[in-house]
Parts: structure tokens; C-alpha cells; sequence
DNA sequence: TATGAATGAGGATTCATTCAT
DNA sequence: AATGAATGAATCCTCATTCAT
């Protein structure tokens, strides 16, 4: 009990290494020979557990995807406040640890695939998804109860926002912007909105 | 007169040729092979014309960095107030035309390989600084003279809104969003912006 | 016991279709594929026994030089007398079979190749400095013990007939002289030089 | 009049560029780009002159070895005694000079080539022979007119003195004796062939 | 379960050669 | 006479994949 099995333990080296393979040498150095030498194993174990190179890669963004939406769940439930909350989504996507470099970096691998690997862009779509729906969780609690117009606002503010974050990561991912003018560019940009709707 | 010479006009048929392969088939699908092959030539032409594939993505690079700014150029040179301005480089960075989709995917592939590959790192820098140039120029004729802090707060718009901007080029891409939405979204910033500083 | 490691077999097979290909068709006829298909494999296969082209070529040619050095030592040690000695290094080196031959023809190509690749050189200069060694013993039996220079003659000597033994190894690749016309050379070399010292 | 044709000029240039090719990057980096580049030409111009990348190396082993001829001649010419005449010759090819260098480098590619094409196996033969024909015609000068076999010996040491040429013109080659050492080398081998049939 | 042997396709690059101008 | 455009073959290398052990 609480063994669990070689053949997830394997599973899970191998999406570690090529995580790191992918921060480390981006897509097209992560060819299967490199990526299982990071783990200490040998290419022809990839068939055998993932059966393709693009299923690997396909539960590697899954992986990764997972990890950001455990992030942006486990400090959202310390959240205590509307506001709090938004901190929080945007402190779980731009957070300056290592890894969110790593994920971003990886994440931006992905990215160039997703619009033409169909498996990847599925998996692209449902994370986007799921941030904008918890930025449209906070934002609707943030916005005056009496605003005209309402849930167009939300709906708004929550794409814009998740669109100045994939700019963001990008930039980061570039090395343009620092951690920290992210975060706070993200969060000008909420209160922007609200200025805009005469709420402060 | 009129002829250009026929180094000119091969190298302008690869480059033309190497822009409609990396937006249909993307990066790695666009080998040399492809990409002379589209050309109605050999790929031994690359060569004897680049002498390098690198070069040959350089070159290319620069020429959609080129189109986009001569894009950028003809707009600002129609319009009449700093508005106008604004909407101007919004527009030519956001336009839905056939030339504005296939740009920017062909930018998307360029973005993924820029953060490894120097040379193009360093193009993509001198278009972003271009970009910012012009958003700084037009939102400093754009905010009320008395502004205090108004140098900080053309930086801080002008920065926000070129970040947004390329968070919009992805999602254009992966075809999220619609242009007509990409310029809503964009203006939108700016007008939230400015009404938090108290200019509406 | 007495089964060789499969690793070692191929990478013995593809020395040995590289002395083939190198000694039936020269330096410039040895592409990889040609090796490979000599040996009935693939030339993808170099890649993971070897690495390299270079690396296959650097096997080869410590192979031809261990062989050549094999063949020097078998015969030094039944050698008798320091002249007995003189001859069996003359004969190792020149002699007339057809391993012999087949090496020569390799080690020709090598020696055009080695003054402009380095790890070649490094492997010619390290059996030329054995050749020297041994000439070197065999001589300082075989002058006369009271000889004055005694040393610089044993070095001068051993210096020509090195010297000798490489313009006949190129005579012989290409075909001027029979091996036994070679031997007599060199052995007549050393006899002239010993009339020189008065020692006969 | 006086006035050479631009045919036999163009000629020269393209074998003068072969030359200082062959000298600088060998035997395989002498592609007729690079020869044709550094001669001011295009390498379609070869072609033109010599039909072929064969012919121009033909051409060009013909040159070299007509201008060592050349030198020879010259240093012949000079010689008044049997001795004077044999020191010619090795002066002749173990000179130290720049052109000495040039040419043996350019000599051993050829040489490696040449067991394989025909053309420039006849070449070298008929150098091998003129160098061979010059030994002789000295020696047979310099060996007493009363020695038993006489014939023999002197078939015999200029053999053995052409051999030890080619052996130091290798050694030479790669750098591992000096100009001066060689022709000490060369001379003291006849010495001691003297001294063998007594006549010292 | 895991290895590593083996293949074959595909990619970039180099190059001699041909040919129109 | 000379250029340089264009080709196509050849070469080395990388890689995903398959398979026997």
C-alpha cells in the first residue's frame, strides 16, 4: 500500500525529464534520446510507455497544465476576499519562483505547437478555460452589485486580463519584464477597468 | 528600367515562399526542401542565394518585421490627432486582413525560436522598441498636459498596451478571438487608462 | 565465455569494412554509406557504435597501427641477435602479404588526411615514435660498442631508416618496387651506414 | 607582340589559384569555388578553360611539377663537379624556400591521388623518372670508373636515394624535420653508400 | 520490464556541372 | 569571354520507431 506502480513512477520520470528537456533545449532539441538519458533511461522505453513521441509530449502538457491549476487552486483557497482572489490568480500564473520560469518556458514550447497539434490545442483550450472562468469568479464578486450591464463587464475584464497574462508570459519568457512589473501590470490593468466604470 | 535584378527578385520569391511555408505547415515543416520547392526551385538555390537556412529565416524575418512597419507607417501617416494615431498602430498591428493573418502566424513561429536563436532575438527587439516608440509618441500627444507623473504614465500605458497587443497576436492565432474584438480589446485598455487618471 | 560483446562485434565488423572501403576505394571513396553497406548494415548505424564519421575513422586507424604494432612485437620476440632484431622490424614493417598490403594502402590514406586533422596526427605521431623506439634499441646492439658518438649515430641512423621505411611504404602503395626489392633497401641503408663508421 | 593570350593567362591564374588552394586547405577543401574565389573568378569559368575539375588538377600537377624540373635545371646548370651536381639536385627538391614548401604540400595531395587516377599516376611517373634519370646521370659521374658492378651500384643508390626523398618530402610535410636536416640526411646517405663500396 | 540493436526517412549542406545571357 | 543561375546528386547526421532478447 501507498506503493504506487513502476509504471506510473516510470511515466512520471520520463514527463519530469522532458519538462526539463523542454526548459532547458526547447522543442526541437527534446528529441526522445535526450529526454530519456535525463531520466537515466533509454529511448526505446518512451514506446513502451507512452507508445509516441506526441503522447508523451500530450500527458507532459497535461502534467504541466495540472501543476499550474493545483497553484492557482491552492492559493485561491486562502484567498479571502474578491480582491484577494485576484491577487491570487494572477500571483499563480506570473509568480517569479522557479517554477513558474520552468512551466512558463515550457508552456511557451507548447504554445507554438498547440495551434497546429490538435491533441495539445485541446488540452491549450481547456486550461485557458479554466482561467477564465476563476477570473470571471473573482471579478464578479469585485464589481459593484449595481452596475449596468454587468456580466458584459465581467466577461470583459476577465478576457482582457487572461490575454495582458499571456502577454506577460510571454515577455517573461523573453526576459523583458521582470516577475514582479508583471504582477503589477495585471492588476493595474483591473483597476483601470474599474476606474472605468466609475467604481472608485 | 523597372527590372530589378534577378538576385533580387529569387531572393524575394524564397522569402515569399518561406513566409507561406511557416504559416501552413509552421516551423519544423519548413525545411528547405518545402520551402524552395513552393518557390518552383531546388533547395541547392537556398544556398547560392543565403547561403544559410538561418539566413534565410533571418532575411525573412526581417521582412515581415519590414511589412509590418511600413503597415504601421502608411496608417500613422493618414491620421490627424494623437487618437487617430493610436487607432492607427492598432490597427496595423491588429488589422484582420489576409497579410495581418499570415504575418502574424509566421510571427508566432518566429517568437517560439527568438529567445534561442540571437540574430532573430535581436530583430524581434528592434520591432518591439518600434512598436513602443510609436504608442509612447502617440500617447504622449494622447494625455492632458497637466498630468502629474505624466512621463511615468505614458510609459506604464505605452508598456501595458504593447504587451497586450502581442497576448492578442497569440490568441488571433490560435483563433480565439476575432479582429474586430483584438481592436475593441486594445482601444478598451487605453480608455480604461485614461479614465483611471481622471481624464474622462 | 569466448562470445564477444555484440557492441564489440559491430563496431569490429564496421573497422573492418572501413579498411576494406578505404584500402578498394581512398579516402574520398569511403562515404558512410559505402562502410556501412560493405559490412551489411546501415550507414545510421555508424552513428550509434561511433558517433561520428571522424570517430569511426580514429578507430581505424589505432586498429591499423595496433595490428602493425602486434605484427613488430610477434617478430621482436623471436629475434635473437640486435641484427636479428633490425630485421624483423624491417620485415614487419615491409613486409609483403597481403594484410601487409592492405595496410599500407589505409595507412596512406590516413597519412594524407593526418597533418590537417589533429587526432590523427596525434595517432600517427605515436606509432612513428614506436617505429623510432625500436629501431633505436636495435641499433645500439647491433654499433660496436667503442664507437665514438656512439649515441648520435644510433640516432642518426635510426632517423634515416625511418625515414627510408616511409618513402618505400610509398613506393610500395604505389607499386614501384616488389616488397622483397624494399627490404633489401633498407637493410642495404644500414649496412652502407655501418661501412661509413669503419665498423665492417 | 610580347603579349601573351588572355586564354594561356587565364589558364595560369586558375592554376596558380589551384595551387595555393591545394597548399592551404588540401586536397578536399580544393572545391572549385574556393580555387576559382581566389583567383577573382567565377567558377563556372573553369569549365570554360579546362572542361573539367580533372583537367584543371592534371593541369595544375603538370605545373608543379615542370617548375621543380625548372629548379633542377637551373641548379644543374650551375654544377661543375659529379658532387656539385648530385648536391643540385637534393637542393633541387629539399630546398627550404617558400616555393620548396608550397610545392611539396601541394605534391603530397596529389600524391595521394594519384594510385587512384591514372592521369596523375602518369605524371608522377614521369617526374619520378626524370628525378630518377638526373641521380644517375650524377652518380655515374661520382662513383669510380673501376668498380666491379658498377652499373649495379649506381641503379642501386640512386634508387635508394630517390626513395629516401619521397620519405623525407612526407617528413617534411608534416613538419617533422627541418629543410637543413633533410638535406644533411639525403647527402649522408650517399656518403655512406660510398663508403660501403670502399671508396672513401 | 528494459535495453540497445537496427533501420530508414528526412534534413542541411556542399559541390561539380550545365547553360542562358 | 565571363558570369552566375540553376540543378541534382552525394554526404553526414539526427531521429522516431520497431523489435529481438
Amino acid at each position: 500500500m501507498g506503493r504506487r506502480s513502476l509504471k506510473a513512477e516510470r511515466r512520471d520520470d520520463l514527463i519530469r525529464a522532458c519538462i526539463e528537456t523542454l526548459a532547458a533545449e526547447g522543442w526541437e532539441g527534446a528529441s526522445l534520446a535526450r529526454i530519456a538519458g535525463r531520466a537515466g533511461l533509454s529511448a526505446g522505453l518512451v514506446a513502451h510507455y507512452f507508445g509516441d513521441k506526441a503522447e508523451l509530449m500530450e500527458a507532459t502538457m497535461r502534467h504541466v497544465c495540472f501543476q499550474l491549476w493545483q497553484r492557482q487552486a491552492k492559493l485561491l483557497a486562502a484567498a479571502a476576499s474578491p480582491a484577494e482572489r485576484l491577487g491570487a490568480i494572477v500571483a499563480a500564473n506570473l509568480g517569479g519562483d522557479q517554477f513558474g520560469e520552468e512551466s512558463r518556458a515550457v508552456w511557451l514550447e507548447f504554445w507554438s505547437q498547440a495551434h497546429r497539434a490538435p491533441r495539445l490545442a485541446r488540452i491549450h483550450r481547456i486550461t485557458a478555460r479554466r482561467l477564465a472562468s476563476n477570473l470571471h469568479h473573482a471579478l464578479n464578486g469585485l464589481l459593484p452589485e449595481a452596475l449596468p450591464d454587468r456580466a458584459a463587464a465581467v466577461r470583459r475584464i476577465a478576457t482582457g486580463l487572461a490575454i495582458l497574462i499571456d502577454g506577460l508570459w510571454l515577455r517573461a519568457a523573453l526576459g523583458d519584464v521582470s516577475p514582479t512589473e508583471t504582477r503589477a501590470l495585471a492588476l493595474g490593468y483591473v483597476d483601470a477597468e474599474l476606474a472605468r466604470l466609475g467604481t472608485r
